[in-house]
DNA sequence: TAGATTGTTAATCGATTAACAATC
DNA sequence: TAGATTGTTAATCGATTAACAATC
């Protein structure tokens, strides 16, 4: 069976839909048309339905949505059914915030372990969370069948930490240094790029003031 | 004078363009053509000069661009020849990483306070920033001339607290917080939502494996 | 001048929205 | 059955790529 190609918009949007439908849920919505749910998150109904029917169809006619089993259907779309085993390499700020974040455990992605090079950090813990030294990481990856690494370091070192973490057997990167990793096609690499986000921000408020400038002009 | 509008595809793109050029110029690089760019960005070239040309033509015939002066224009473009006033509210691992991170401030993002709720923390500073309690946050605001507020609390204070920030006076929220912020329309936003990204890399996991999985059975 | 490479128009591709028949 | 709302096709809109004349 060919299995059709999702486009990238469609995969972008669907945490959030995954997220208001956790809303719904918690506050006891049984059922949503997509009338209502374009509403809420600002979007078209048009594009919901759209959206949701690439995956099959989770609707009935004349009823909407079953919230909790769309909730599902999509938890299950988005891999949130299973565990993911996930180290977080580098033991700063950010890397511990990771650590801290409880929710994630909870949509199963597992944090196994920290690493750093910072050798005062050794057998701190954070969250109950040992941070250990590079030099096991290798035996870590393997013996913790580790498929995702948080890459919280600096951007000097992170192309070739990346590379060796990929040696190692890590299938997926989540990379927030602010650089661009080069690894084979079969390793996925998902970016946060923190100063991106700002410098869009900074544009926006840049053209703002412009614009309200020009308004005076006139 | 009717300035044009510039997509939001573009704009995404921009601070990317900015962060290769930066590199090049530390790199001693003094031109660079479109399709050399283009190989090293992995976008095509076409895109490239399309995108730059939103915004005047930078580039010369039979030359290709002038990299400082490309890397000039478009932080102008990006409001990083100005500096903004920023804090940040929320002293936890997330906030103290974004304080901790100087390059922010080469940028001409300047924090200028960090704000938080725990009396713990009341006093003590970060990176030489001082952490603050909330009952200060609206002479700060005013005092300081703070545009950006960076929102890292729990996501069931946050929008609260962004109400507040915009009551005070803050032009602009980068919102960490795992939520939509519903403000008016003048106040700009920009999500940084972490479970999503993570979302994004799982769900690819998951296809991924699927995919081997039916490779597998042919 | 010849060669290189941009700026820009035109063609293509893809994503979003609108519309409505199907159906609960 | 009548009303509601989906699933899905068709129309529109926007973004990307290709092509090439302009020009350094």
């Amino acid at each position: 069976m060919e299995e059709k190609e999702i486009s990238k918009a469609v995969i972008k949007r669907l945490p959030r839909y995954y997220r208001y439908l956790g809303e719904l849920m918690e506050s006891g919505v049984e059922r949503i048309s997509s009338n209502e749910l374009s509403s809420k998150m600002k979007v078209t109904a048009s594009q919901i339905r759209q959206d949701l029917n690439n995956f099959g169809g989770f609707g009935q006619q004349g009823y909407g949505y079953n919230v909790k089993h769309l909730y599902t259907e999509i938890g299950k779309i988005l891999g949130l059914d299973k565990n993911h085993n996930v180290i977080i390499v580098g033991a700063g700020n950010l890397g511990q915030a990771i650590a801290n974040y409880g929710a994630f455990e909870k949509r199963g992605f597992i944090i196994k372990g920290i690493f750093d090079v910072n050798p005062r950090l050794q057998g701190v813990t954070v969250r109950g969370i040992e941070i250990r030294m590079i030099d096991e990481l290798e035996q870590f990856i393997k013996d913790n069948n580790v498929q995702i690494a948080a890459l919280t370091i600096p951007k000097t070192k992170a192309a070739e930490m990346a590379e060796l973490l990929v040696k190692y057997g890590v299938k997926a990167i989540w990379n927030f240094a602010h650089t661009d990793l080069n690894l084979p096609d079969d390793i996925l690499i998902e970016n946060v790029h923190l100063s991106e986000s700002l410098m869009r921000l900074s544009y926006n408020i840049t053209r703002y003031e412009k614009e309200r400038l020009n308004e005076n002009d006139n």
